[in-house]
DNA sequence: TTGTAAGCGTTATCAA
DNA sequence: TTGATAACGCTTACAA
């Protein structure tokens, strides 16, 4: 059933038909209820290929999810678009990924751009030095970030955790825990939200009357076997720290891996405090105290930029921006640090 | 640039020029290699909602993904779509994903296939009284399931591990080791692959001469919390089991985590058989030795069904099937049944 | 308030 | 081997 044929029914034009299923104003309520009914009971749907070849519009959002050294796509990523994808659904968005090699990261976006494929993408994992955000604004395609970049913040929108801040909090506990040798296993540092945990941290114990030691700082993707594999060398440094910041959930928990491997308990031989992103099937911290931690979730996240990206799409809004505090949860895996 | 530019500047028709750039055989060698030249120079790429439109041929495979109960995206999902999103960019796909409530789905499907916005479509978590195969067969709508249901095999395409197989060796191997109390911490059971997982872990008992006790045998989401859930119901019956197998990398973490709560040892106290679907990023087992388990990766499974899906679609093939072996990798979480 | 007709950028049919 | 021209199914000036 389409167009040619329902207005043929109706005895209408396709145009009065089109402007009354389209909610226009020029046609008569008495008009617009009979279409309507008609096609309903004839189960009409418009085919969204003309539609979009007619409007240049797509109704689809675009992700594109560069495939990172290892193959592997975040694990973060599905609880996202699970906040995303319920908004995309509720209004009348499809959302269409990409998985690229990084290096054809930019030109997909082109492609996307030039194409109509897609009314407004999605930013993903922004580093301070990213070249998406000029790129994106000269096209003038629609985007959100979820984080920030180097770039000036009101150029353009995004969704943010307040990373900083929440490191800092997270490490000035443990400094008032009595701990002196803090460290950190953290996110690959050129993206952005990991440097500014950093930095939150480095702030944390400057503040203190600290100096950062480089030794203590891990970076690297944040995957169980590398909260392991780092948690394993700060051990095993001259100078262990007595406590530890992760910037995942998974990452911690490959930290607690190797310290039973050790024989250690958390919160008593070593202090840890996690960054939960309230992955949906984990358990979340807080509810067994098992783990002290910083927590944001990721699922939250994906439904505002979802929500922000269409507001801007429609045309409701210019640049935004919705910096969400982390909340900061104690548990049983921190304790004071041990005398001398 | 468009088509009907590029023609005029070529000094040609439209049609030669569609022609020659889609490889018709009828365009002579030197009007193809000079039409490709300019069309590269002027960096022409055809208007897919265009092509589209004109060829009802949409070149996007889509994702129906149902929120379950709980509001989450089966977290084994990140997985299967970097293995089928490679696959979908290598051979010019693009992946369409709409998340919906359970009850939308069948409804997302006809519009998909009337929309002609998707050529063909993955068919995730298949039950055995699955409505899906008879109606996506009746729409003739080109499609894989990721397992199967309890149709007739050869009714549709499917890519499946032999579940019921590798759960019968896991069992038999416990049972070899002197256990008799062997629990199941199985997925949802009206899934198929939970349901074939069962049949294989009760042929071996009975096979054994035992007889199935419904009371060992667990079944929910494959989610950690669950993990840790059953792990305590089954050992505070009043018979507890000596060992357990696991449906998922994640219900095995989370029996793993009571254990430790309750000061047992993996492999001594309780001997645990996990399913490792190879999630990027999670330690691989067999790697560190810590846990025995029937591994199969779900990311091979994502691009075998995209190959197969693309290969269907144009018209390389007809239904076919993929039954995956999966290995069986023995650690130091399984040991000797306790005496008496 | 309704209708006519052009346009969106391709592919496909038919004729030359 | 090439070209006119009609689809594909919608939206949108412009006219009535």
């Amino acid at each position: 059933m389409n167009l040619k044929e329902l207005s043929r029914r109706l005895g209408l034009s396709q145009t009065t038909v089109s402007r009354a299923l389209n909610g226009y104003p020029e046609v008569s309520e008495k008009t617009r209820r009979r279409v309507a009914e008609y096609a309903e009971r004839l189960n009409y749907q418009p085919n969204p290929n003309a539609t979009r070849l007619a409007t240049g519009k797509s109704n689809t959002i675009g992700h594109v999810i560069p495939l990172s050294g290892h193959d592997m796509i975040n694990p973060h990523f599905s609880d996202f678009i699970a906040g995303a994808g319920e908004v995309y659904n509720r209004r009348g968005y499809d959302m269409l990924i990409s998985v690229v090699n990084a290096a054809e990261q930019s030109m997909t976006y082109k492609t996307f751009h030039r194409n109509k494929r897609v009314d407004g993408v999605i930013v993903h994992s922004p580093t301070i030095d990213d070249d998406r955000i000029a790129m994106l604004n000269r096209m003038r395609i629609p985007f959100v970030v979820h984080g920030r970049t180097g770039d000036p913040e009101d150029s353009y929108s995004w969704v943010d955790v307040d990373n900083a801040d929440a490191f800092q909090k997270a490490t000035r506990y443990l400094l008032e825990l009595g701990h002196r040798r803090i460290a950190l296993i953290n996110g690959l540092e050129p993206m952005t939200f990991a440097a500014r945990r950093r930095e939150g941290y480095e702030a944390a114990l400057v503040g203190f009357g600290l100096k950062p030691d480089k030794g203590l700082v891990g970076s690297a993707e944040m995957i169980e076997p590398n909260g392991h594999k780092w948690m394993g060398r700060l051990l095993d440094s001259p100078a262990p720290p007595t406590a530890v910041l992760c910037s995942s959930i998974l990452t911690t928990m490959g930290a607690m891996r190797l310290l039973r491997e050790r024989g250690l308990t958390p919160g008593r031989d070593m202090s840890i405090v996690g960054y939960d992103d309230r992955l949906s099937f984990l358990p979340s911290s807080g509810e067994d105290k098992a783990l002290t931690a910083v927590r944001s979730g990721i699922r939250l996240a994906g439904s505002h930029c979802a929500d922000m990206l269409i507001d801007q799409i429609e045309g409701k809004t210019g640049n935004r921006h919705l910096l969400l505090e982390a909340e900061f949860v104690i548990g049983n895996s921190t304790g004071p640090a041990p005398r001398n």
